[in-house]
DNA sequence: CTTGACTCCGTACTAAGGTACAGGCCTTAT
DNA sequence: ATAAGGCCTGTACCTTAGTACGGAGTCAAG
């Protein structure tokens, strides 16, 4: 099972770019596939999974480098244990920093949302409270 | 109460680069402030809760525009509170997945992070299992 | 009343993240 | 076996979101 396919068809299924594909592979998000005689790259399920981590990942904000960071965490002989949880530990800081400013934005449209249906115009503008002064604690 | 102050005070209060200011105020995202007769911009607090906002919804990964179309929602006696109600509710939805994705990220995070200390060192990606395959669903 | 810092506007430049060719080989359905 | 369509590399171009001048007017401390 887990057949192998082309670029083109990888594009397909995770409709992403057949360029941005190769775009990542330079930057080094993905990693340099198997290539047939031809010099076809052959693509697995893998492929699939991490471009839709990417695509995820850039959705949330993260820079492509800060993706590459991501992607790249993981224990193994070379890199210390210590510095591989450090650098985890800091990434679980700024998601949570970015979990509690999306919890409070969810929060504002919800109640821009009920305050629609009870009526009469408001006027100011029910979002900007969100997110402000106490420097996102 | 409420002093005015320069773009000068403002930029250094939001720590938002004053041309980056003015750029904003091209693109719409920050109304015309009020001018003295030498043509100096004055502004006041709430410019800043603006630009708070908008530093947050880019760290969120939303664009320019999006935060645009964040900051006007709003009820006011011109566009329809079904209107803005239907808006508000899309934007829930797309905040939605970015939480959902991001609680994904945080668990495995957390999980890296737990690993690290039971030594033995492991090798493969635990981040990559996060966020495929399901869609984000 | 001058000098240094601030502000104005307009235009130009940058960086990140793609996207689009061009010219030339594969592959596959007919 | 041949044409249409896919893929290769390399280079050029594009969009978004700023950032950096330049030349001129303004403000405020000494």
């Amino acid at each position: 099972m887990t057949a192998t396919f082309s670029i083109g068809q990888l594009a397909k299924r995770t409709r992403v770019n057949i360029e941005t594909i190769r775009y990542y592979e330079r930057r080094g998000l993905l990693p340099d596939p198997p290539r047939r005689e031809s010099g076809y790259r052959q693509y697995s399920d893998d492929a699939v999974a991490r471009l839709e981590f990417i695509r995820h990942g850039k959705e949330l904000g993260f820079s492509l480098n800060e993706i590459a960071e991501l992607l790249t965490l993981r224990v193994d002989p070379d890199t210390s244990c210590a510095e591989v949880k450090a650098q985890a530990e800091a990434k679980i800081m700024d998601v949570r920093d970015k979990l509690r400013s999306l919890l409070r934005i969810e929060k504002a449209l919800t109640r821009v949302a009920a305050q629609c249906h009870g009526r009469g115009p408001i006027g100011e503008c029910p979002i900007l409270e969100t997110l402000g002064g106490v420097e996102n604690r």
